[in-house]
DNA sequence: CGTAAACATGACCGGGTGGTCATAGTGTTG
DNA sequence: CAACACTATGACCACCCGGTCATGTTTACG
């Protein structure tokens, strides 16, 4: 939903707005995101972001669904693979966890925008910046449960869609956990110590998947 | 933290005030809610307000308090009543659970005020107002920790803090499931058939408590 | 009654907000 | 060169914010 300008534009300058915008609204949220600061930081008039963006909730749904984009791109390879040889569902999902974490570990930025839109009290904005994520999991994630359940891995009747909101809902709660000192400790997923590191994140994964998984033979 | 002024007021001043406060506060949060519809909404001057206390963050710190301690008191009889008899520990918990989620459903301001601080991004003002919610559930829930332990229905080794913590951060998460449709109808918290409505949200707490819970003989 | 303390009030303040717009470049054409 | 579309800019706008304070009103007490 840009204007047309913000694609014509030099690609350095509409970086430095999209890097200061992120780190702006990661840190305050929409409501609390200032558009004076993000063009004094992207070192740019705040009247061109206004060429670029209708207004600003149009810019900061453009910068939470760039966000989504950019994780969902780094995930790509790890979904397209698909389960190792020999690797359950439930094994392979939990490495898909792993990715995850470690990805918002190296990403504040990425990180910061997560957290903003997570964390949306007001329920339009929420539920504005929150549909293309939505949208990206759906198409991610439910291919590996059409493919668990074609394989019987999953139950046939599993109810997909509940399955993966409880997912959309989770994950980002587990890359926010350094941010909740009280959930960090508990989980101690920012341990550093060996690959217990995850354990605890492995066991709430385990628990929404738990009941649709169908029993070894 | 109010002033004097506050304790001495009419009562019906003090709830209207109160009031007000608590459906702002609850539907912008702490940065978005507005003194000047709170002051308009309870009928009351701006300034009296600052009569009141000291600041905008104290009024809210103190709404957010005055919330748990209202939800605190409500649990109160459930906690002292401790597991009926031949009811286990974890039974015994699930079953605050549904008087926790039936209280949040009934009392939909003090649901906002939760919402209003579980999502909040500033890191300080989340500690600050959250601090006194932790000390409200180590209050309320340690000594249930510790009586299962004492009782041999929990490993004598658990981490009590970290086990606190996790079901801090996972309890309002089911209260505020109403406002997360994908979590709502993913966990189906909110279905009106039977007993089946916490299904999901017993299943959470299981597994949390699960890895602490001794086997029965 | 008179005096004093407590409280209510809303005009007012400085400052920040999202958003506008006339103006001034800056290329890119013919 | 002239003409034109495009874009960058910051002064400016109306509005709202949290917070102050001089003033008026109510209450309590002697």
């Amino acid at each position: 939903m840009p204007r047309p300008t913000w694609d014509n534009l030099d690609s350095a300058r509409r970086e430095r707005v999209l890097h200061a915008a992120m780190a702006e609204f990661g840190r305050h949220g929409y409501s609390g995101g200032s558009l004076n600061v993000i063009a004094r930081e992207a070192g740019v008039a705040k009247g061109s972001l206004f060429q670029y963006f209708a207004d600003k909730f149009e810019f900061f749904a453009y910068v939470a669904e760039q966000t989504s984009l950019a994780i969902y791109a780094e995930m790509v390879p790890h979904l397209d693979g698909g389960p190792r040889p020999g690797e359950t569902f439930l094994a392979f999902f939990q490495r898909l966890v792993d990715v995850w974490i470690d990805y918002m570990d190296a990403h504040p930025l990425e990180r910061g925008v997560t957290a903003a839109t997570t964390m949306e009290l007001d329920p339009q904005v929420r539920q504005a910046v929150r549909e293309p994520v939505h949208r990206l999991y759906a198409q991610g994630v439910r291919p590996l449960l059409d493919g668990a359940i074609a394989s019987g891995e999953l139950a046939a009747d599993t109810d997909v869609d509940a399955l993966l909101s409880m997912l959309v809902l989770l994950l980002p709660h587990l890359a926010l956990a350094p941010f909740e000192p009280g959930l960090d400790s508990a989980l101690r997923l920012h341990a550093t110590r060996g690959r217990a590191r995850s354990a605890a994140a492995h066991r709430l994964v385990a628990v929404v998947l738990a009941p649709h998984l169908v029993a070894a033979p």
